[in-house]
DNA sequence: CACTGTGAATTCCTTCACAGCG
DNA sequence: CGCTGTGAAGGAATTCACAGTG
């Protein structure tokens, strides 16, 4: 969250900022904002705030997406398609530069400049360092795809855009995000 | 989440389902489970556990989701018209009632069965009992579409599928959601 | 007997207040 | 003087342990 509001920030030209101007902007209050910055370390300048330039830096480097990194995406279907032409990864250094699906009529299908594969290749992604991927099949089929992203022993990460719980590795990382349960949650608050 | 977990229960046609057995599948520890639920009543009998039919509706009753809800989708992009045709949103009973976009060659398109309208009739939910809406539009448009939501005095909720922060009055709840963010968490936990 | 419901204990997170520094 | 960094205080969420019950 930080890393995208220093960001932005960046491309607005501002210099420094300070605790409690971020706090307005990202709806938060300024001891929330200094303490969590704290936590990594003292980029500030007291009397002063902020650096944007180089404290995105830093934040990007702790966050380990300095290096960039490569992502693949399992699912060509609707969502997997709007995620792969999706332009807001580029801000994290994410790059989705693999494909898969299982319908015959989507192989060998191009998505932007990217080819889809057969899933059943998904372990060329080995030699490729790919370590994160992105999960966008149906409920019935997560599990099966995580099994086989586990297999190649490369994935790291997981952002599951399915509604369902996945059983992984404790060496594998996994986000779920599921959109209709978060649209559901609205109804309580009105 | 315990709504789409109960749901998901009856689907299988289980008839009480024990916290600790709902902690395993859910990836959460028993004791969690039953504060949770308990805030909300005594859902459970001792000694079996939770009935899964009379548990979700109650759930769904306490979240409003118990009589159906209507929402808006504005932005007919990739991301918007992946929203329009996921079929998720049924679990938690709402329906996409109508879509709004500002591009000139997708107005009038149909998505599934509805069609895509010009923005500027925005305000044509108002008499449509249309509570929520789902913004799928480019960043920088967001704020502006907030305002026009907001000026129809129907909206209650919004769920923000840009990467920004939305200021709205306070009868509005926003939830935003930004894929590229979550995503870009992972690398750190690697 | 197995499992829920819940006060109490613990842990975690947020907020505060102010010392410290450019 | 203004704003950060941080120990201390306060508040919230989680975990525990067990009483209570079908």
């Amino acid at each position: 969250m930080y890393l995208r509001a220093f960001s932005i920030l960046k491309t607005e030209n501002r210099d420094t900022i300070s605790s409690s101007q971020l706090a307005e902007r990202l709806h938060l209050n300024p001891p929330q904002i200094r303490k969590d910055l704290s936590y990594f370390g003292a980029f500030g300048t007291r009397g002063v705030g902020y650096p944007v330039a180089s404290t995105a830096e830093q934040i990007r480097s702790i966050l380990k997406l300095d290096t960039p990194q490569k992502a693949a995406l399992v699912g060509a279907g609707r969502l997997g398609t709007a995620v792969a032409e999706y332009p807001g990864f580029k801000v994290f250094g994410i790059d989705i530069v693999a494909i898969f699906d299982n319908a015959a009529d989507k192989i060998g299908t191009k998505i932007g400049t990217k080819i889809v594969e057969d899933v059943s290749r998904i372990c060329t992604i080995k030699g490729a360092g790919i370590h994160l991927a992105i999960l966008a099949v149906p409920a019935d089929a997560a599990q099966s795809v995580v099994k086989q992203l586990a297999d190649c022993n490369t994935i790291k990460g997981i952002l599951n855009l399915s509604p369902c719980y996945l059983t992984v590795p404790k060496s594998i990382k996994v986000i779920t995000i599921d959109l209709a349960m978060e649209l559901g949650a609205l109804p309580y608050y009105m």
